[in-house]
DNA sequence: CAAAATAAGTAATATAAGATACAGCGCCCC
DNA sequence: GGGGCGCTGTATCTTATATTACTTATTTTG
C-alpha cells in the first residue's frame, strides 16, 4: 500500500532513466519543497531539463504539473495538521484512551503555533478596555464554552452577558448593542444558520465580533474582526471543542492580568457582597 | 523582532482593511498553504477578489506575489528541516502564551498519567448502561462542563437532565433520583457547599455519583462511585477546567462508541425531526 | 449632510508558466 | 560496425496566472 509520494517514487525510481532518476532524487532530498516551485526551478535545481521533470510527474501517474503540485500540498496539509501523532507511535493501538488525548494535546498545539502573542494580546487588550458591553453566545455544543468564558469575565468587569435561550430572545438584544460592543461567538461545523444571521446582524450595526471557530473557518469569519482557528479533529464520533476551551482560558488569563487592578477591587466588593 | 510571516501578519492584522484581514485570517487559518496556491485559490477561499490578495501582499511588503511564495517556501523549508522548532512557535517563548499552554499540556499529561484505562472504560460502561436517567451539574464555573457532557449525551441517549438555575430547583430534583441513577458532579475548588449538600442527598437516596474534581478532591468524593482528579494549576488568577474538560470529552467519545448501534439510529431519528 | 478619501471588485492586459513537437545524441543489440 | 530504439534537450506554442487600470461602493471627515 502507497499512501505518500515519496513512497510512490521510492517504488519506481528504479525503473526511470537517467533523468528522471536525478529529478526524483533532487525531490526527495528536499522533500516536499522543490516539488512546490515551478517546473523551471526544478529543473534547474535537478540539472535537468524542463520536459524531463514533466516527464518524470507523468510518469508518477499524474495527468499534469499542476496535479502533481495539488498532491504534495495536500500530503503537506496533512503533515502539518497532526505533526506529533505522525512521528509517534502510529501502532499503540491500547486503549481507547490514549489516542484521544494525543490528538487533543495535537490540536492544542497546532492552535497555538498559528496564534501569535500578538493576536492574543491585541484581543485580550481589546476586551480589557471598557468602552461598551461584552455578549458571548456559542452554537449547539459551543454554548458551554461561551458560558464558561462569560462566567469569569463577569467577575472582573461589569457588563458582560451571555446570550442563551432562543434565538428570538438574543435577537432583540441587537438593540443594545452598538459600535462600542463586543460579541463573542463561539460556532464550530455544522455552523448554525442563525448564529450566522444573527452575527451578520451584529456587524451591520458595527458591533465589533470576536470568533472562536474551527480550522474551515465559520462563514461568520466574513463579519469577525479577530478571528480564532482551533483545530478539532480527534478520533471520535464529535469534534473536540478542547483547543478552543483552552484559547478561551489563556485570554480569561490574559485579561485578568490586564484589568488586574481594576479586577481586584472589584473582586473583594463581590466577596463582601455575599 | 520578527521573524516569521506570520508574526508580520499578526503584527498588522490591525491596519488592515476588512477585506485583506479576511485574507490574512483565512492564511493564519492554516499557514502556509494557503499562500502557496494561486492568487486565484486564494482569493477563493478568503471569499475575497484577487486584486484584494494583492494589494495583502504588497501591504506586507513584497513586490509581487511569487516573491511572497518563496519567502513561504523559505520558512517552510527551514521548519521541516528542524522537527523540533515545529512544536513551537519559536517566537512565542517569553510571551504569555506559552507558559499557559505548557502548563495546561502538562496537567493534562498528568492527569491521564493518573487515570487509567479501565477506570475510564468503566465509568463509560455506567454510563452507556441505559438502566436508570443520568443527571449532570457543576459548580460556579463547572457548570459549563456539566452542560457541555450533557450536550452530547443526551443526543445518544434519553433520559439526560443538566440540572441548572437556582439551588432550590435541582433540589426538588431529588425525588426523582433512585439506584438506578446516575449523577455527574464537576466540582473544584472552591468548593460549592450547595453542591456538597446536594450530592449527600442523592448519595442518601443510592444514585451513583460520578465526580470530576481537582486533584486536592472536593469533599463530595465520600459520597462518589467514580472520581475522576484533575490537574488545575495554571500560571493564571484562575484555575484551570481544561484537564477536566478533555477527560469529559474523552468520555463522550467512549460512550459514544459502545452507543454506537444504538445511538446511530437514535441520530438518525434526530435529524429527521429536524 | 456633503465631499473627499479610501477600499473593493470587474475586466482587460502582459507575463510567465507548463505543455508539445521535433531534432540530436547516445546506447544497446544484432 | 551498422541499424534501431529510447532518452534528452531546444525551441515553439498555448494556457492560465499575476498584474494593472478603471469603475463602483463604502467609509470617514469637516
Amino acid at each position: 500500500m502507497i499512501s505518500s509520494i515519496a513512497e510512490l517514487i521510492s517504488d519506481r525510481i528504479g525503473a526511470m532513466p537517467a533523468g528522471e532518476r536525478r529529478a526524483a532524487q533532487t525531490l526527495i532530498a528536499n522533500y516536499p519543497l522543490t516539488g512546490l516551485k515551478t517546473v523551471a526551478e526544478f529543473s534547474a535545481a535537478a540539472g535537468v531539463s524542463s520536459p524531463t521533470i514533466l516527464r518524470f510527474v507523468a510518469r508518477l501517474g499524474f495527468q499534469n504539473y499542476p496535479e502533481f503540485q495539488s498532491a504534495l500540498q495536500d500530503e503537506l496539509a496533512a503533515q502539518l495538521q497532526s505533526p506529533v501523532s505522525r512521528t509517534l507511535n502510529p501502532g499503540s493501538t491500547g486503549g481507547a484512551v490514549s489516542p484521544m488525548l494525543e490528538a487533543t494535546l495535537d490540536n492544542l498545539r497546532e492552535t497555538f503555533r498559528h496564534l501569535t502573542d500578538k493576536q492574543l494580546a491585541d484581543i485580550a487588550a481589546r476586551l480589557a478596555e471598557r468602552r461598551g458591553k461584552t455578549f458571548l453566545i456559542g452554537g449547539r455544543f459551543t454554548d458551554p464554552l461561551a458560558r464558561y468564558m462569560a462566567a469569569h469575565l463577569a467577575i472582573i468587569q461589569p457588563d458582560v452577558y451571555h446570550l442563551a435561550g432562543q434565538e428570538s430572545i438574543w435577537r432583540d438584544r441587537l438593540i443594545d448593542m452598538g459600535k462600542r460592543d463586543i460579541l463573542v461567538i463561539f460556532d464550530i461545523r455544522r455552523y448554525q444558520e442563525s448564529l450566522v444571521r444573527f452575527a451578520e446582524k451584529a456587524h451591520q450595526r458595527g458591533v465589533q465580533i470576536i470568533l472562536f471557530t474551527d480550522q474551515w473557518l465559520s462563514p461568520i469569519a466574513r463579519f469577525a474582526r479577530h478571528v480564532i482557528a482551533g483545530r478539532t479533529a480527534v478520533p471520535s464520533a464529535w469534534d473536540s471543542s478542547a483547543a478552543l476551551f483552552v484559547v478561551a482560558e489563556t485570554l480569561i488569563g490574559a485579561v485578568t492580568r490586564q484589568l488586574e487592578a481594576a479586577g481586584a477591587k472589584r473582586i473583594r466588593e463581590l466577596e463582601n457582597l455575599r
